[in-house]
DNA sequence: GGAGATCTTCGTGAAATGTCGAAGTGCCAT
DNA sequence: ATGGCACTTCGACATTTCACGAAGATCTCC
């Protein structure tokens, strides 16, 4: 899952020079950390050097989200090519490796997606439930990996930021056994996505046991790497 | 740990809104999931309630890291006001449980911290290794705990986004164990805290598994509540 | 259907950002 | 000590932010 490290690391890398007293030297120890001159950077971003610099050393106090998100994706890019060397690193502290077996894509959007947009990029067929939702993220879990290796409470982490997302889980036979963990859990999703069956093969009682949560289902014969992909590379 | 949690979901807050396509959408979103009116918003921020609005609706379209990290911090303040029960809501997703027992404070600077004024603070004593350096951020562990629980991978976990840090072990008995934990793995802290000892009671190993990794050895019996909380209450 | 609370839109002026380029500092290597 | 590289400082000016308050739009709950 390397997009999602990436798109992790630049958002602690905004959060920590945005709430910074001095957004500069914030700036400055992630530019520095990356191992990038200021010339560089600069060349990149096509500004002359002299902002950097003055970015940096506080000339300007509070600068607008946007050059901070520019500037953090820039820094992120060069990183990128030269083989992601620095990303790699933090990518150790960001996914313990007990997530990679079982989360395969965690994402939060920032703004509301409407659930049938979401079920359209993943070509994925109503089985019960509305559909005029919206949601603020999604989850791609192993069901497998999932149940055996999760207990009750890292069960919870599969939620992300919000309960108001869809969970994607992957290679279901009939879907039973995710629909009746998220029963007997205290936090539901607005959606779950039953990958790998057609609407046929989904288990009767599902509806019965979405109907209860007010759970919207889908099922979507998309393969796996296509769904992350797709849902990635969409900007709503 | 709650401080911990406040500061990361800050972080995550601001850099969520921060690289945003429109910092104004999740702003609100943010305001949204937090149940908080943009009037009440307004009236802590003494601003008028128009000016929230200008910012969600997006007429500011690149608004300062100034005011991203005020409307940040209010939104916090406000939920921690009424008993904080969105933040623990979101602590959950934070902190396993798992970490709890392990590392009981975690903290990154945005900038460089001097290696003297950081054992000024912690009230510690110089056993070996150079002071003249500078950490970006802290850890302290329960010792026991750490050996105990962690895998070899969970233990990168303490380094959390630097290794220029200080890593302090509470409760050691000579403090032999967690050096020998660093000499055995990959990655090195500019320095080690033990805490709970006297200096004439730090093993006489030490400063020979040090020096091999060029890490600065202190001590301090000051207690551990004392510590977390002097060190967070610090702004450098 | 109207009172009230919540939110949006907009004109405005002071202040700050965003960018440039020229000139200056400091530190290695040759 | 003469470059060269990395970085800093600064004046200038166009563009935005920031904050206000008045007026309009929505929604909800009698």
């Amino acid at each position: 899952m390397k997009s999602g490290v990436r798109h992790q690391l630049a958002e602690k890398m905004a959060g920590e020079i945005t709430l910074s007293d001095s957004p500069g030297q914030a700036l400055k120890k992630w530019r520095q950390s990356f191992n990038i001159p200021q010339g560089l950077l600069a060349e990149r971003l096509e500004v002359s050097p002299s902002v950097i610099s003055d970015y940096e050393s506080g000339r300007r106090k509070s600068p607008g989200t946007a050059i901070v998100g520019k500037i953090v994706d820039t820094i992120l890019s060069i990183d990128e090519d030269n083989g992601g060397q620095f990303i790699n690193k933090f990518a150790k502290i960001l996914y313990s490796e007990f997530d990679e077996d079982v989360i395969y894509d965690i994402h939060e959007y920032a703004s509301p997606v409407g659930l049938s947009d979401f079920a359209g990029v993943i070509d994925a067929t109503t089985i019960c439930g509305p559909m005029d939702q919206a949601i603020y993220g999604y989850t791609v879990i192993n069901s497998l990996n999932a149940i055996l290796q999760l207990s009750s409470s890292e069960f919870n982490r599969i939620y992300g930021w919000s309960t108001e997302r869809a969970l994607i889980f992957t290679e279901v036979s009939t879907g039973k056994s995710p629909m009746v963990a998220i029963r007997v859990t205290p936090f539901k999703p607005r959606c779950v996505v039953l990958q790998g069956i057609s609407p046929e093969q989904v288990h009767p009682l599902i509806p019965g046991l979405a109907e209860r949560d007010r759970i919207s289902v889908l099922c979507t014969q998309m393969d796996v790497e296509t769904i992350i992909s797709s849902l990635r590379g969409k900007s709503w």
